[in-house]
RNA sequence: AGGGCUGUAGCCAAGCGGUAAGGCAUCUGGUUUUGAUCCAGUGUACCGCAGGUUCGAAUCCUGCCAGCCCUGCCA
């Protein structure tokens, strides 16, 4: 009991939230840690998200504490069952445990009433009946205080009537809502006496049509949390302002002005180069067809991540990697993908595929292809082998030849140079034969039969390696390459981010794979050698469809 | 005089008065049947700027500059 810390060896970074804690714990603010995610059911999670989690669920996880689920379900006019399946889907595909039963804001809309009852009979809260635009009238401006509500001094018994109306649906929608009273000259807008309850005649997806008044975020979100025994409410900086509201609320109810009531703290989101962030774009993006749907592997939703191959193991290897601070940052993508190929090159098996195929024959090559034992993986023995195929008909990629080598440094195939087939022979360019475009259509060659497996005999040097795949055996398959969604870092900066949008973000591929790719699985990785990590796409049915997760590192091309 | 925040290497990010961690990227060697991996090495960071306090400041104080957020009956 002496240390709060971890459960086993794993040390992860220190962050500003973590020495809170610590503090909270030493000085016996509290004798426990409990965090909660809370995401609105009004669209998919992205990775911003998947920071969120990591933080929330991992702080849990190392101070033995737990983590609600929550589904901050109080605007009915914006959310969908649709989305509170897909998020649990993807907290738990995230590898993450939630405490108990899902939790809903909406579980507690009674004791939000009972507590806005309190705050009216304290004379803290009161019906207000301006409309939308006289409301922003009064509230002021950044630099001008507001004005009193002409209803800011009702009567507490008058306003319970006038509450108690709202409840039972005898107003209409817009026509008033529940006020807190706190300070119409604030320089905090949100305390200029906010809105705690409207009144929407709207069916909810957990409690159907019994309410028609619902709480605001900021009545709802602190209230929620006091109620699950939350101690340390994470949420990212834009709240900032509006944690005096938070405090404000439970500070005025019986229940929990204490001490141990949840206290709130704001990190920064994730911003990613490249790509969008916002549920708004994102929804823009899918409605307007610019990806095929939420889980395109484009899109740095989860389920799109998923499907695009990254593992669970490297967006929570990506949040670590990126930390928690309060700085309004940019993060690269060259944390993301070195995130994955870490994880991918440890776990994923390799293969060959070819994916812009040119037809090589072997001249001195004759009769049934040989049977040759591959390992899986070359590092890690214990993940066995597997049968491919070396015979008179192979493919290669076109990008691996050149009539003539341009220098060197060249190590692929040329006419007249040898290269070694990877598992297999060290074969020799010989002639080509051409189309009337004076495209290659053949690449003739000549193996060495005694390099299987072996250096050949008279110590010649041969450096270079490439892929290929025999014909006879191989399969066709289709590689969907992506890259990077947007032209421009920061396309929220553009004017129209449509037009930023990279024509070349999906570009499709036909060529083969080792005939053992028959039955993979989808979203299985797997290492095609010199190409990159990819998967079977989940959606693919019996055609061989891989996407490309991440190319290999290349240190090279870029020289 | 509106308020709330933030400014440490190209990008993330520790540091909380004792003289700048780590990761990514970069570069250089070595190993290698993936130009990958792996291994070893590699950074003069004016710690936003200017003053001040102190034996000593990225860390404390003052002023300034820059960026982000706040005027939904959204979250």
């Amino acid at each position: 009991m002496s240390q709060h810390n971890k459960t086993d060896a794993v040390e992860r970074p220190v962050n500003f939230i973590r020495n809170i804690i610590n503090d909270d714990l030493a000085n016996h603010k509290y004798e426990r840690v409990q965090t909660r995610f809370p995401p609105e059911p009004n669209g998919y999670l992205h990775i911003g998200h998947a920071k969120s989690i990591c933080l929330n669920f991992g702080l849990a996880e190392d101070y033995q504490g737990f983590c609600n689920l929550r589904f901050d379900d109080t605007n009915p006019s914006k959310e969908d069952l649709e989305y509170v399946e897909a998020i649990q889907k993807d907290v738990a595909w995230l590898g993450f445990e939630w405490h108990g039963e899902p939790k809903y804001s909406s579980n507690y809309f009674d004791q939000f009433y009972a507590y806005a009852v309190e705050l009216i009979e304290k004379g803290l809260a009161y019906v207000c009946f301006l409309n939308a635009e006289e409301a922003r009238a009064y509230r002021g401006s950044l630099t001008e205080p507001g004005k009193d509500s002409p209803y800011r001094n009702t009567s507490p018994e008058e306003n319970l009537a006038l509450f108690t109306k709202m409840k039972q649906g005898e107003f209409k929608e817009g026509e008033c809502v529940l006020r807190a009273k706190i300070d119409m000259a604030s320089s905090f807008m949100c305390l200029r006496d906010p809105a705690l309850y409207r009144i929407r005649f709207e069916h909810h997806h957990q409690t159907g049509d019994v309410w028609c008044i619902y709480p605001m975020y900021d009545f709802a979100h602190c209230l929620s949390d006091a109620i699950e025994g939350v101690t340390h409410s994470l949420c990212t900086l834009e709240f900032q302002d509006n944690r005096r509201l938070y405090d404000w609320v439970l500070a005025h109810l019986n229940d929990f002005n204490r001490p141990d009531r949840p206290h709130q703290y704001e990190f920064s989101r994730l911003n990613l180069e490249y790509t969008v962030m916002s549920k708004r774009k994102l929804h823009q993006l899918v409605d307007d067809h610019l990806v095929s749907g939420w889980d395109d592997p484009r899109m740095p939703t989860i389920s799109g991540l998923r499907r695009r191959g990254y593992t669970p193991a490297s967006l929570r290897d990506f949040a670590e990697r990126i930390g928690i601070s309060k700085v309004d940052s940019m993060t690269g993508m060259d944390i993301l993908e070195a995130a994955v190929r870490d994880d991918l090159n440890k776990v994923a098996p390799r293969s060959m595929a070819v994916l812009d195929p040119v037809k090589v024959v072997i001249e001195n090559f004759e009769g049934e292809p040989l049977s040759i034992q591959a390992p899986v993986h070359p590092q890690n023995e214990a993940m066995g082998k597997r049968e491919i195929f070396f015979g008179r008909e192979l493919y290669i990629d076109r990008a691996d030849f050149l009539e003539e080598a341009p220098n060197g440094k060249y190590q692929r195939l040329a006419l007249n140079k040898e290269v070694r087939l990877r598992n297999a022979f060290i074969v020799k360019g010989e002639r080509v034969d051409k189309d009337a475009e004076g495209n290659v259509t053949t690449i003739y060659c000549t193996y060495d039969p005694e390099t299987l497996g072996k250096k050949p005999a008279d110590g010649r040097k041969v450096k270079g390696v490439i892929h290929f795949v025999e014909a006879s055996k191989a399969l066709p398959a289709v590689f969907r390459i992506y890259d990077r969604l947007f032209t421009v870092e920061n396309p929220v900066k553009a004017d129209n981010f449509e037009s930023v949008i990279n024509t070349e973000s999906l570009v499709v591929k036909q060529g083969f794979v080792e005939p053992g790719l028959d039955n993979s699985d989808p979203e299985k990785a797997y290492q095609f050698e010199r190409e990159g990590y990819f998967c079977r796409d989940n959606q693919s049915g019996n055609i061989q469809v891989y996407n490309r997760t991440v190319p290999l590192r290349d240190t090279w091309s870029k020289k």
